[in-house]
Order: C-alpha cells, then structure tokens, then sequence
RNA sequence: GGGCCUUUAGCUCAGCUGGUUAGAGCGCACGCUUGAUAAGCGUGAGGUCCCUGGUUCGAAGCCAGGAAGGCCCA
C-alpha cells in the first residue's frame, strides 16, 4: 500500500519561483488599481503625522542606481513609520530649473537657440523638465515606492515659483541680500558667464614670468638695498591679471629668505631658491644668501610697490601657498581669483576688474587700455622688462579652464552678484546653532555641515540664465541704484502665483511696477529689470517653506530628510540656510545620510571605468525586489558596493526567504484561523519556543526600523527563516505536520505557530520587500478582517507573554546537545553506517549536570535530533559532560512515518506501519 | 592640498566600555535525502581583522604615520 496519501503534505500554489519580472508590474497594477496609498491615508487620518521630505531629484535624464538606492531607502522609512501607526505622508518632488536643462534645451535648438526669444525658451525648458518628470515618476514607481505620485511637487509649478520669490523677499527683508562682485568664468567669444560645469579643463600654453615687486616699506623687518631695491618675486602664467594685482600672499609658517643676486635683493621662499636661481640663470657665484629669515606670518603688512602703475601692493597671509612651484610669493588679484578673491575679503583688499564682456581691457586703463588681454600679455612682459622688474620669462604647458562650446581660453573676471550674507544677520551663527539640534545619521554628519557652514563664503545667488526664477529686482534708469524690496518682491510673486514666472520676462517693469514707483535716490520714474535668476540651491532650499509649510497633508519641520553624502553641501544646506534665514530653525529634526553607490571593487561607478550597473539592468533581469534586499543588505552609512556576484548572492537569499514562506504556506492549506487557531496552553513547548523566538526577532526588528538600521534587519530575517525555522523548528516538526492526524490537536498547534510565524515575518519584511509580503499575505489564511494589502496593517507588537527566557534557556541547551548528536552522526554517515538520520538510534552519555535535564525531555528527544530513538545514559565516571554514540535503529522502517520502530510489524492490519501510524489510519 | 568618512573570510554583515581559540548567513567542498525537490538537511575547509610603528600584562577596537577607496571643497 501506498502511505504517501495518508500524509498531510505540503501543498499550495504559491510558486516557488518568484518570477519577479512579471509579477512586480502586475502587483502595481493591483496597489494602483486598489487605490492602495490613498486608503493608507485614510486609515492614518487621524494618527501623528511623520513627514519624510523629499529631496527633489533633477528632471532630467533616466533614474541611475543612486536614485533607486535614495529612494528605496525612503520607501523604507515610510512604510516602517506607517506601519508603526503615524500618517506618514511622502510627497515625492522635482527640481526643475537650472542649467542642465537648459543646456539640453539648447543642443536641441542648434541654430536656432540664437534667435529663439527668453519666453520660449522658458517654454521649452518647461515642457523637457515636465517629460522627465513622467519618466522620473514611472522609474521610481517601478521600484516599488509608495506615495502621492498623483500630486507630487515640482519647483516650476507657479505656485512653487511664487514661495521662491517670497522666500527671497523675506532675506530681503532681513537686509541680507546685498549685491556685490565676484569672480566666475567667463567665456569672452560667447560672451557669458560660465557655470563650473560648462568648463573643460584642457592643456594649454602660457607664459611664465617672474616679476619683481620692489618694497616700499618693510615695516622694520629688513632694510631696503638702497642701491638696487630689495623686492618680492611672484610668479604668474597670466600676465594680464597684474593691472588688478593688489597683494602678494605668503604661507603663514613657510621660511622666507633673501638673497643677493645681479637683479637686487630678491625675497623668496626658502626651499624654492635652488629652483628659482636655477630658471633666473644664476650661477652659485652670483647670488648669495643674506642672514635674514622670517615666518611668512612675520612679513604680513610690509608693502610693495606694483610693478608698473602707482599702487602700494601689501603683503598678506594665505594657507593656500604652495611650493610645488614659483616662488612661495603669490600674485594676488581679488577680481581674477577665486582664492584671490577670498583672500581679499579678508584683508579688504579692492576687488578690481579692468576687463569687460569681449575680454578687452577698459579704455582708461592706462598703457593697456581697449587691447585684448591675449594680445596684451606681449606688451604687459615687455612693459615689466623695460622697467627691469621682469627676473625671468618662459612659457609652460598646464592644464587651464575653456568654453565647453566654443573650446576657447575662458578667464576668471569678477562680475556684479547677488549675494546672501552669511553674517549680517547672524545667518551663519544661528545656522550653527541649529546644527547642534538636529539629529545627524550617521553622527558625523554634524561636523561634515558644521565645517562647511563655519567656513563658508557668502551664498551667491545670482545665475546669468534664462532657465529659473527672476531676482525681482528693478534699476532706476536714471541713477543705476537698483531697488531691492520685499513689497515690490512680493507683488511680482502674486503676479508669478497666477501666470508664473514667465510675467518677469513678458511684462515691463512699469506693468510690474505699482504706478507712480519712483526712486528713492533719485527720484527717477523709468526702471528696468534685473535679467539675473537665482540659484536652483535656492528654489529646492525653499522647499520647506514650499511644500511642508502650504500642503495640508504636510507639516513644519519635517521629521526626516534623506540624501546622499553629497548634500551636505547641496540641500541640507541650501535648506538649512533658507530655513534659518527666514525662520530661525532647522527645517528637519533628523537628517539621514547614505553613502555612494560604487562597484564590487570600491570604485566610483562611471561610464569611462565601464563598471556602471543601471537599475533597469537589474529590475529586468531579477527584479525590483532584488534591488530593494540589495538597499537593505548593504549598510548605506557607508559606499555601497554593488556588482553581479552580490546580485547572485542576494537572489539566493531571496530565494531562502521567499521559499520559507512557500513551505509555512504549504502546510497551512487547510487550516481555518476560525475553527483550528490552537489556544497557547495546547502548544507544544518547542512551538513556544519557536514563537518565543520570533518575539526576539520581532523586538530585534521592529529596533531596527526605529533606528533606520535596515542591514541589521535582513540579515536577522534571513538568519531566522535560514536557521531557526529552515534547519531546525521546520525540520523538526515534519514529522508531526505530515504523519500526525488531520486534525489532531498537535498538527493544529503545529500550524497555530506557524501561521503566527509566517504573519509575524511577512508583515515585518513588509517595507523592505514589500511585492513579495503581499503576495505571500494574499495566500494567508484569513479571518475576513484583515486589509486587502499588508501594507495597510501594522507591525506586530513583541507579546511579553509569550516571551519566556527560562523556555529559551532550556531550549539553547537542548540545541547544544544537539548539534553534538548532529556532529556525530554525520561521522556515523561518513563510515556508512547510516544514511538517514532515521536508521540510527542514539546513544548519549551524559554528565550529572545535563542527564536530569535530558530526562526531562526524554520523549522529545528522537524528534529534536530527528532520529528513530534515543537512549540516555549516566556518563562513565570522569568522562565527557556529554558523548554520543550512534547505533543503527532497531526494529524495522515503518512505511508510513519511516521512523524505524519496534511496533513494525504488530499490527495484522497494517504490517509494514508502525503502531502510532496504525492508531492514525484507524481514526481515519 | 583641506574637511568628513571607510577598510574584519570569496560576498554581505556582527564583534558592547581593550580581555579565552575573531563570529553569523550565504557561497564553496564533501555527504545525506527524494514526503519543501530548479527544494530540504548535515559536516567541513576558508581570516596578515589594509600596512608600519607605539601605548598596554593584553589591541580587530586606543594613539601616530602610511596605503587604498569614497563624498565635498580648492
């Protein structure tokens, strides 16, 4: 006879293969269809709300692998919050402005972009952000993230637009919005300012002079050669930057020398004399040492003398001095400089621009006036030589910026800009203070933005493009005074509300204007308008104030902000500040960092290392599910290394997972939560064991989500289903669920625990693997109560009744037993006296410790170790605590259980089965 | 060059304030099973804790220097 149909096997329709390519896009359509995040909302109406902000991702080009992990992280948090009981709401967003688009914008009108007008331009800007963000919306949805994809927010809705400009009004307002200059680059063919991204940086040749600046005054530190000057030599490649030199800088702690040469007594850095001596073609004889040496730091003030125009040029301090090349004295020209022009801020120091637009220098510059600074540098050289201040000159190849577009030279002029004081109203202070308040994960993050923000330069937020938000500023036409108001800032935002920020460029500034405006320095009537925009960090900065301060679904601050490490310098701090500025306070109460992406090997992932691993590579060949386990497996506080073996790996985790779930399914087809659902008492003691574990588990992960430590969480899970449940609580309990009566009550309490396992772990995986929880919860057995999708319940609470360390205990001992009875069986297969571990019967000798314990479980014994009988014995005096022996079962293999047994062969009914299988197949 | 950070087994991660022989899962090898079967079970082999010094009775963990890698800035 056969037996094998008297079993309660396993039996479902849950696949066991995933399929995850096919069954994610039709589990979307289902959430989509079921309207899922809208009756989530509803479900929480009424709870505490807990906003994760978004982080608006440029609208532009497909989603890469940094976005998916980004998001997918948040959809972590989310659904953790919501399934901890807040109403939390994410309001996905879109950074919308700025350069790139319009750069794209640009390549695609070829020819044309010369003769399109601003407006249509803005059009088409508009209609390319609004393309990418359908894209955008459809990737991100892709993955699996939940939220309010029908109304996100974007930074070019008018509505947007407006707070942008009320948020400027307010600094505004608080007087720290000033206008000053600054050096950017700017391409002289193109006639335009440069953002750093339109800059490639190319070989090139240029002159290399040293000059000398005779001093004037050494402030008492040396006394001046009377016959031929003493004088710092700085060196320079671009000799059309000397007409706005107005300081020499040193390093601090740098030793300066003097020495006595043909060309007067020259100041150097110490350790840069040989090199020099060597390119001014002196000789040992004909140049000497003199005994005075001095700190960089004991020369500050002394002054100089230009080497040309009448300017009295002081000497200054600078970390930035290096001594890979020239002479340790830096040519310092504030207008020509980025770190010029820091330096000069510091010392005050004029911030000159001699140059205009096309690149010539202006008409009164003397000497030099009208000619192109390329066509000057010739001319200055021969200018400093006829005055002997030029100790020597050369040319070099180095690297040096040019036009992305016209790949010619670019040059670094200051140019008028608007700026956003860090001082003037303590913005930086009090951005420090509120620093200290937030919560920064990782904690380092705090010192990464408190460093940036200490030292920061003032934010400058003007753009010369047309892509953006207007500076709403007007210029009285008659005296140039712009005028700079928060109510006339405020009336172009109304206007920005209703037609959006296109009326800056389609009206005048009198139809902008209140009638009757006139200037308050001059009293002038006609004004023009500012063509500049403002810096995109501002438009997403402003978001807070945008989207959690005006949608009623969000509020101020936000409980958490989620980016890479990057935005330390990007939105956490443009936020910040606009925030600060505006509000006094930080606009987030804890900020989450993650780290890169980078490949298996710890490097950056980029198209030129051909290491690059799109997330449609990875959805369409394992699925969306794969990449959100590979989120939750990797500790994102660091990189995060991706590549095709960790693929492999977590697929087959996936796989221990999901099929854990398949089998818990399998054993459960018949079970009906109404009539079979097993009080706790008429549990088995390993089932509460098991369910006592899972209440560890449920603590450990429910610590986890609270912690946003999701790598801890999988790595538990898998632990579980691999080794608690997989290699020994299911193993064990085969026998029971398979030969035991249908309905008995010990294969119901069997199936009790394991429905309460597999709901525990499926609504616990939920937020990290979220289309395979709801599958598995569309299979559950019901009572008819529960939601249509387990994203809409909640996370099982840790049931201290069920918790019992004393059961846990004792159980950890018993698992130590066994797996030395595990060890020596399979010593017991090697020899070939066994195969299965059912054809052995096992001996254990125990200590006087463990043998009463032992005894206690004497019964239980043969199904823990999963073996056909168990002899416990005393351990022989001064032997092992514990030895096993492993003997073949006696009796014979009954047919039905295939446990070998004594009772084989008893019964005249069923004389290949056992007697307890007899007892069952009688009842039946 | 500066700021912030990372480095533990082939892979992903533990390792609490310094304290036995550094752990887990996966993978791998070898077996068992064929009643979870494109599954399940067992056993085993894998480590210069990035390197070099130092502090200490004792260092994966502390200090100094270095290497490799990442983000941001110059």
């Amino acid at each position: 006879m056969d037996y094998k149909a008297t079993l309660n096997l396993p039996k479902t329709t849950f696949p066991m293969k995933a399929s995850l390519t096919e069954r994610e896009p039709e589990m979307l359509r289902s959430w989509e269809e079921g309207r899922i995040y809208q009756k989530l909302r509803e479900l929480r109406a009424g709870r505490e709300m807990w906003i994760l902000h978004d982080g608006p991702p440029y609208a532009n080009g497909h989603i890469h692998i940094g976005h998916a992990l980004n998001k997918i992280l948040k959809d972590f948090v989310v659904k953790s919050r919501s399934m901890m009981g807040y109403n939390a709401v994410f309001v996905p967003g879109w950074d919308c402005h700025g350069l790139p688009i319009e750069h794209q914008v640009d390549k695609e009108l070829g020819e044309g972009k010369k003769t399109v007008g601003v407006v249509e331009k803005r059009r088409l800007c508009r209609e390319y952000a609004a393309r990418f963000i359908d894209v955008q919306r459809e990737e991100f949805r892709r993955l699996g993230v939940l939220g309010d994809w029908e109304h996100p927010y974007t930074t070019m809705d008018y509505r947007y637009e407006a707070v942008i400009l009320r948020e400027l009004a307010k600094f505004v307002g608080a007087g720290s919005v000033y206008r000053g200059v600054k050096p950017v680059h700017w391409c002289a063919t193109c006639q335009t300012a440069l953002a750093e991204a339109e800059v490639e940086y190319e070989d090139h040749r240029s002159p290399s002079i040293y000059v000398k600046f005779p001093v004037k005054d050494a402030k008492g530190k040396f006394v001046i050669d009377p016959s031929q000057g003493t004088h710092f030599v700085i060196w320079t490649t671009t000799p059309w930057t000397l007409p706005a030199n107005q300081a020499i800088a040193l390093h601090p702690r740098l030793m300066y020398r003097l020495v006595r040469t043909p060309a007067g007594e020259l100041i150097l850095a110490q350790e840069l004399i040989d090199p020099c001596m060597r390119t001014f073609k002196y000789t040992q004889g004909q140049y000497q040492l003199t005994e005075g040496a001095w700190a960089g730091a004991e020369l500050e003030g002394v002054i100089c003398q230009h080497p040309w125009m009448e300017r009295e040029v002081p000497v200054v301090l600078a970390e930035y001095v290096h001594t890979d090349q020239g002479t340790g004295c830096v040519h310092t020209a504030p207008g020509h400089g980025t770190e010029d022009y820091e330096t000069g801020l510091r010392y005050g120091l004029k911030v000159e621009n001699p140059v205009d637009d096309e690149g010539r220098f202006l008409p009164t510059l003397p000497l030099f006036g009208g000619m192109r600074v390329w066509d000057a540098n010739p001319k200055i050289i021969e200018e400093l030589r006829r005055r002997g201040n030029l100790v020597a000159e050369g040319a070099v190849e180095h690297t040096y910026p040019h036009c992305w577009r016209c790949k010619n030279p670019t040059l670094l002029r200051a140019t008028e800009q608007w700026f956003i004081s860090m001082d003037k109203s303590n913005l930086r202070q009090r951005a420090l203070e509120e620093i200290h308040k937030v919560k920064w994960i990782p904690p380092w993050g705090e010192d990464r933005i408190y460093n940036m923000v200490l030292t920061r330069s003032d934010w400058t937020i003007s753009r010369q493009r047309a892509w953006g938000v207007p500076i709403a500023v007007f210029y009285c036409q008659g005296c140039r005074a712009p005028l700079v108001e928060r109510p006339l800032m405020e009336r172009v935002a109304d206007l920005m509300e209703r037609e959006g920020a296109d009326v800056w460029f389609l009206k005048s500034a009198e139809e902008l204007l209140p009638p009757g405006t006139r200037c308050p320095r001059c009293g002038g009537t006609r004004f023009s308008k500012e063509d500049d925009i403002l810096d995109v960090w501002f438009d997403s900065g402003v978001s807070q104030a945008a989207v959690l301060e005006t949608r009623p679904d969000q509020h101020w601050p936000a409980e958490m902000y989620l980016e890479g490490s990057d935005q330390h310098r990007g939105w956490f701090h443009s936020s910040l500040l606009a925030a600060v500025g505006t509000r006094g306070q930080a606009p987030y109460k804890e900020v989450l960092t993650h780290g890169f992406v980078v490949d298996g090997e710890g490097r950056k992932m980029s198209k030129s290392l051909g290491n690059v691993i799109a997330p449609q590579e990875v959805m369409s060949s394992y699925g969306a599910e794969i990449l959100r386990l590979w989120v939750a497996a990797e500790d994102y506080r660091d990189d995060v290394r991706l590549s095709s073996e960790i693929l492999t790996r977590l697929v087959e985790g996936y796989r221990r997972i999901r099929n854990t779930c398949r089998y818990l399914l399998g054993n459960l087809y018949d079970f009906d939560l109404r009539q079979h659902l097993v009080p706790r008492e008429a549990l088995l003691e390993i089932d509460r064991f098991i369910l006592h574990r899972l209440q560890q588990l449920t603590g450990r992960l429910l610590r986890a989500y609270e912690r946003y430590e999701f790598h801890v969480l999988f790595h538990a899970l898998h632990n579980f289903c691999a080794v608690d449940l997989s290699a020994f609580y299911l193993d064990v309990l085969k026998d029971r669920v398979y030969t035991s009566a249908t309905a008995s009550p010990e294969r119901r309490a069997a199936q009790t625990t394991m429905f309460l396992l597999l709901e525990g772990i499926t609504r616990l995986m939920a937020p990290v693997l979220s289309f395979t929880a709801d599958e598995v919860w569309s299979y559950l057995p019901r009572r008819g109560d529960e939601g249509e999708s387990v994203h809409l319940t909640e996370f099982p609470r840790v049931d201290e009744t069920v918790l019992d360390e004393a059961l846990g205990e004792r159980w950890e001992r018993l698992l130590g037993v066994r797996d030395e009875v595990l060890k020596v069986l399979e010593e017991a297969r090697q020899r070939k006296l066994i195969g299965n571990a059912l054809e052995a019967k096992v001996e254990i000798l125990a200590g006087q410790a463990l043998l009463p314990f032992l005894q206690g479980y004497a019964k239980e014994l043969p199904t823990i170790f999963i073996v056909s009988a168990v002899d416990l014995k005393p351990a022989p005096e001064g032997g092992p605590e514990l030895s096993v022996v492993v003997h073949r079962a006696p009796g014979k293999k009954c047919e039905r259980c295939w446990v070998y047994r004594e009772s084989v062969g008893l019964s005249a009914e069923y004389p290949t089965v056992c007697e307890p299988c007899v007892t069952v197949l009688r009842s039946s």
